[in-house]
DNA sequence: CGTATTTGACCCGCGC
DNA sequence: GCGCGGGTCAAATACG
């Protein structure tokens, strides 16, 4: 699937590139063709002077007159060439991206067409929350959409499938996910019948995410954000099992248990940074099995969204790591489902600086991580919203995915994610502005500036949001991110409104 | 009184 | 095999 996703991909960047120059030749053409009428009208004046013994004055008149014109039109042109180049270089970029994403992820299918599902997982998500009907449909234009995506620089679609072979756990996961906000539905799908009963539990610790004993891994997703609160509300309600001190960190860690559902296998860790205790790390292990709030699952939508537009950006520092969608799908999942984890602890990621992505490799686990990390400072989330259009676009959020199965790909928001939050929680403008930023992305349209800019608007708006997503980031070192920190981050949000937001605070309340 | 949190003990995996 | 550390259980306690 990967690849000949990425071949469809990579064809529909050559097209567009090949568009880009094309147009680029029509321009380069209509320039000619004004430069040689252009040309003719000098020597006019001249020609006229000399040969015309009429009327100079006006002569001259006309002829000053058709300069000026054909100077301004030469302005025009130059304007528009400009643009055509501007284009160009931007498609280029992205082809770029693309190009190197696409060879990043090829050493996993290569060596091991089961590393391919290592990532075990088919994840997808369905950033729109509601759209129960597309499923399948999503499915199958997932491919275009991520070509688009690729094209475009973000994608609307945020849907992220792997299929992987088999591997149970990452399904789970997706699929529980999908319960509440539809979008597992479709994770399923290919093929991969999920048996929604399975969720399983059986066992008692971990959710189903893992199949025992397959080595797939549990996916987990840590999200490290500067948040003020003891924990992130993240929509979902917890009730705290356990605490303890780890080895490396003064900061006790908490052990929280999702209770929203009865049996409920998604468990998350929430534990300080040693480095930098104003930030939180935040991790989610396993798959809900029962729908999501609302607002959780606006925050998953979101932070896969964040995490789409990461991924697609990796172009630019990612290489490696960000190499595999499948990880990132995966991670999209949990976020999805509001798994949301941090995993603080376990994760590598490191992230330093909020846009290149180190990779890091967790080598321990077996789980797959995902990490996100909100307190990367980010630039400015607008502004790199809108690069993302011109070029870079990621700049500002990044993620970073791991895996543990191939290398551990960290991967870090920066800014997102405190949007994140509040937007899960209300409903409100920063819901409807990331709706909004979905849907954009979602319609072919493309405009990613657009999609961008409304998200992260969305995103710096809230602070909320950006605490929890904030809190994703890996767990073990902060490193990086505590240099970051700005703004964005995590500011705990205070106002959760609405009743949700109550119970939100309630749940976060609780883990704390 | 019911529910949530605290906290020590226990279980399990991993490394030496 | 032993010790360490992470993660979980469950009784005790606190709170509304």
């Amino acid at each position: 699937m990967l690849v000949f996703e990425g071949a469809a991909v990579k064809e529909e960047i050559c097209a567009a590139d090949e568009r880009s120059v094309e147009v680029g030749k029509v321009s380069t053409r209509i320039l000619s063709e004004r430069l040689a009428m252009e040309a003719p009208s000098r020597p006019s004046p001249s020609i006229q002077e000399d040969s015309v013994p009429l009327s100079q004055e006006e002569q001259l008149k006309n002829t000053k007159t058709e300069m000026d014109e054909v100077r301004e039109e030469n302005g025009r042109l130059k304007t528009i060439l400009a643009h055509i180049v501007k284009d160009h270089q931007y498609l280029q970029k992205q082809y770029f991206d693309i190009v190197q994403q696409e060879q990043s992820k090829r050493p996993p299918e290569t060596t091991d067409p089961s590393d391919v599902e290592e990532p075990d997982e088919l994840v997808s998500l369905s950033l729109g929350t509601s759209s129960t009907g597309q499923k399948k449909e999503d499915m199958i234009s997932t491919k275009k959409e991520r070509e688009e995506e690729d094209e475009e620089g973000l994608t609307l679609g945020l849907h992220c499938r792997f299929e992987g072979t088999r591997k149970s756990p990452s399904d789970h996961e997706s699929n529980l996910c999908a319960d509440s906000s539809s979008e597992e539905a479709k994770e399923e799908e290919p093929g991969e019948p999920r048996p929604p009963t399975e969720i399983p539990k059986s066992l008692r610790t971990d959710d189903d995410e893992v199949p025992q004993q397959l080595p797939v891994k549990k996916a987990r997703v840590t999200i490290r954000a500067r948040c003020d609160a003891p924990t992130m509300i993240d929509g979902c309600q917890w009730r705290k099992y356990g605490q303890k001190i780890a080895k490396g960190n003064p900061c006790p860690r908490a052990y929280y248990r999702c209770t929203v559902g009865a049996g409920c296998p998604v468990r998350k860790q929430v534990q300080r940074c040693a480095e930098d205790m104003s930030i939180l790390i935040t991790t989610y292990q396993g798959t809900h099995n029962h729908p999501l709030p609302i607002s959780a699952t606006a925050m998953a939508s979101t932070a896969a969204a964040m995490h789409m537009l990461g991924s697609s950006a990796s172009g630019q520092g990612m290489g490696e790591a960000i190499g595999s969608l499948s990880s990132s799908s995966a991670a999209i999942t949990s976020l999805s489902g509001l798994n949301f984890g941090l995993l603080g602890s376990t994760s590598s990621a490191r992230q330093q600086s909020s846009y290149l992505p180190i990779p890091s490799h967790s080598p321990t686990s077996s789980y797959s991580t995902i990490t996100l990390d909100l307190t990367a400072p980010p630039p400015s989330s607008t502004s790199q919203l809108s690069q993302l259009g011109g070029f870079p676009r990621y700049s500002s959020t990044r993620f970073n995915f791991s895996s543990s199965e191939s290398s551990i790909v960290p991967a870090s928001w920066s800014d997102g994610y405190s949007s994140y939050e509040s937007l899960a929680y209300h409903n409100t403008p920063s819901q409807s502005i990331l709706q909004k930023a979905i849907d954009t992305t979602a319609a072919p349209a493309l405009n990613q500036h657009p999609l961008t800019d409304t998200i992260a608007k969305a995103i710096t708006s809230d602070p909320s949001f950006q605490s929890a997503v904030a809190a994703a980031i890996t767990s073990s070192n902060t490193s990086s991110s505590s240099q970051q920190q700005n703004s964005l981050f995590l500011q705990p949000s205070p106002n959760l409104p609405g009743s949700k937001s109550a119970s939100a605070d309630h749940n976060g309340g609780s883990i704390n």
